[in-house]
Parts: C-alpha cells; structure tokens; sequence
DNA sequence: CACGAATGTCGCCGATCGCATACATTTCAT
DNA sequence: ATGAAATGTATGCGATCGGCGACATTCGTG
C-alpha cells in the first residue's frame, strides 16, 4: 500500500491497529507514546516525531519500504520470473462453449 | 528497499539525493526546509518532523509504500494474470539448432 | 435505553524543534 | 597543494511538541 501524506499513515495505522483489536491505549503502551500521541498520529498530525511512528509501525509489526532512483532493489523483482498457472492460462484461452 | 529506523531512513535519503546530483542546500529548498533540517535527517535524527521527511521524500521522488496485516494490498498480483507471449515461450525451448 | 469503554479535546509544563547566521571541517577538482 | 564548494557544528530565538490528568463525546453491546 503506497501513501505519501501523514493522513495517509495515519489512517493506515488505524486499520492496523483495529485490525488487531487494539485500543488507542493498547498500542500507545505497546509503542512506548502516549496515548494522545496516538489520536494525533491517526489524526494525520504532520509535526509528529518521526522515531516515534517507527516505534509505532514496529509495535504493530508493520514493516515500510522506499522505492525510487538511487534506491538499491534486492534483486528479486527483477530475476525471478512470474510463472503463469497454466491451467488458468489455457482456461482464459478456451472457447466457452466448444 | 525496507527500513525501520529513522537513521536508515536518512542514508537513503543521502543516496537518493546524491544519485540526483542534488547538494544538501538544493534538496533543501525543493522540500521547503532549512539545510540544517537535510543534514539533521541524513544523520537520522529521530525527533524530526514526519511532514518535512514527506515533503523531502516528494522531492526526491520517492515512494513510500507499507505491508502487514491489516493494510490492503493492491489487488493486481492476484487478479492480473500474466498471459505469456506463446511465441517466445516456445522460441526459448527450441533448441539452438533443430 | 443505559452503561461502560473507547476516543477526542483541553490546559499546563519542561523539553525540543527548526530556522537563521556564522564558523569549522571535509571533499573534490584543478 | 590550494581554493571553492559541500558538509557538519554552535548559538539564539520563538514556536511547538508530547506526557499527564481531567473532561466531553461517541461507540458498542447488553
């Protein structure tokens, strides 16, 4: 899931943390904040501490990664070819009612 | 390229930028901060404010994406499927010389 | 509907921020 | 080697942070 925007992780950390059946409480004791910095961080507040969202995402075990020029790839993406299912090839390819 | 901490964060900030050819002062004015703030990041400052690493990132053309559980995932992977140029699958078993 | 839990908001406080400026140090091409 | 550019560091400043505690509001479930 890409974002760009402090409103944007913010949300995204909401779902996480719901998705986990945590409170607000629960992951700002987990992350080691306050629970207020967790209502602003979902808030999308853009003056945030930065270390405290990493210790947010680990908290919920979510990991980021970066991509663009000057950004090394681990050279999977790039070797490892997408083997098709064949049978779900031929079936796209059969006539519907032969 | 994954990352946890601010500080790996700040070296792919420098490499990005670098492989740009851009000088600390020019990424600085293209994410509307003060220099002092680019060499504060680099050096993975982890009390720097979430919005300017975005702004930073946006200028340097970066994206950010995420994953876990609870964050959705963009459906291509498993709805697209990759239908193989026939042609070449088959030219790529032939043998050199038939 | 009624109740408790979860979430959002407020004010206080010391601590830290980020910018500007100036200066020190490192890097790099000539 | 030498000078200029790039980078790192120091100080002063107003502004903002984030934790805490207390409330206000909303949500969810009986």
């Amino acid at each position: 899931m890409k974002f760009r925007t402090p409103l944007e992780l913010g949300l995204l950390i909401r779902r996480a943390r719901r998705a986990r059946g945590m409170t607000q409480a629960d992951l700002a004791r987990a992350a080691g904040v306050g629970r207020q910095w967790i209502v602003a961080i979902e808030a999308g507040k853009p003056r945030a501490e930065l270390g405290k969202a990493f210790q947010t995402l680990a908290a919920l075990d979510l990991s980021l990664s970066i991509h663009g020029d000057g950004i090394p790839e681990p050279p999977s993406s790039r070797i490892r070819i997408a083997v098709p299912d064949i049978e779900a090839v031929v079936g796209a390819h059969e006539d519907p009612e032969s």
